[in-house]
DNA sequence: CGTGTTTGACCTGCGC
DNA sequence: GCGCAGGTCAAACACG
């Protein structure tokens, strides 16, 4: 995490020009063209920089906030757990969506249902989170692509929120009893937010896959494969445990795993990233033959 | 034809 | 006990 917490810790120049500049470029008719995309990767690399600084910068505020948040909570803890059917909002179990999404707390419906679900894990001991996806407003769908294959098995409109709510089993593995419920935001509708119960007990089989870059899901739905993805925008972790009054905390490892494999598909699959990329392997390939000569 | 999705029916828990 | 609401099941359907 700390590595991606400050700007200044995160080496964001992406030394492009090495090898290129010696070049020795010996016809003139070549020449002209190798400036100009000498300049265009130059441009490139600072642009990346820029967007890197900025990613990180927005990263540090969205952190501040995230601490700010869950030591409120904490404070906030203190008061009795309520009833399922109050009314009343509960500041421990609303969420605060940050990062280019104005705060939303969580719906009565789900306030309920968390505080139906602290009651139950004061049993069976149940990881729930919450995480946040900003989609089109026009995007219908409810599928948010978390790197974990998931087969539908639900639909509900429920009373506060004329938005449907899918209900999702893990289909990684047949052993993997993990949950998920996906609903828009009935504040903002650009916004699903998915409650996971459980934790996975196997890997996130997109790891794998994401590293070739071909990211083919084994035996996938079709609607994963072809909608588009919703782009997470930060996780709460609201895991209860057998305490029921014990404070929502944040999982910071799962948030900083979040956010490195987005920055990092981000970077992937941008075309200008991997050309300017590969034109910096192929300057520094270059210029090792050179010297090796 | 196999796999995943849809959707109405059914189950369960809670409040009154 | 009844009604309501959320959660789950499973048959029907769609798709590649």
């Amino acid at each position: 995490m700390d590595q991606y917490s400050s700007s200044s810790l995160v080496d964001t120049s992406l030394d492009l020009t090495i090898g290129v500049t010696r070049m020795r470029v010996e016809e003139d008719s070549t020449t002209t063209a190798l400036v100009d995309e000498l300049n265009r990767m130059n441009a490139e690399n600072k642009k990346l920089s820029e967007m890197l600084t900025l990613m990180c910068d927005k990263y540090n505020v969205l952190r501040k906030q995230l601490i700010e948040y869950v030591n409120k909570s904490e404070r906030d803890q203190v008061s009795p757990p309520k009833k399922r059917k109050s009314p009343a909002r509960d500041d421990a179990n609303s969420s605060a969506v940050v990062g280019g999404v104005s705060e939303s707390s969580s719906t009565d419906q789900d306030d309920q249902y968390l505080c139906k679900k602290q009651r139950e894990e004061t049993v069976v001991k149940e990881k729930v989170s919450r995480v946040y996806y900003k989609t089109e407003a026009s995007d219908t769908t409810l599928v948010v692509k978390d790197g974990y294959q998931w087969r539908k098995y639900g639909q509900k409109v429920t009373r506060d929120n004329p938005s449907p709510r899918a209900y999702f089993k893990c289909a990684c593995a047949p052993s993997c009893s993990v949950k998920k419920k996906v609903q828009r935001s009935v504040e903002d509708q650009s916004v699903l937010v998915a409650t996971y119960e459980g934790e996975h007990n196997h890997p996130m089989p997109s790891q794998i896959d994401s590293n070739s870059g071909l990211n083919r899901s084994l035996g996938g739905s079709a609607a994963n494969r072809s909608k588009s993805l919703a782009e997470p925008v930060t996780t709460i972790d609201l895991t209860e445990t057998k305490k029921v009054t014990s404070p929502s905390r944040i999982d910071f490892p799962e948030v900083q795993k979040l956010l490195v494999e987005q920055m990092a598909s981000s970077l992937t699959k941008d075309p200008n990233f991997t050309a300017a990329l590969a034109a910096a392997v192929t300057g520094r390939l270059y210029q090792q033959n050179q010297t090796d000569k």
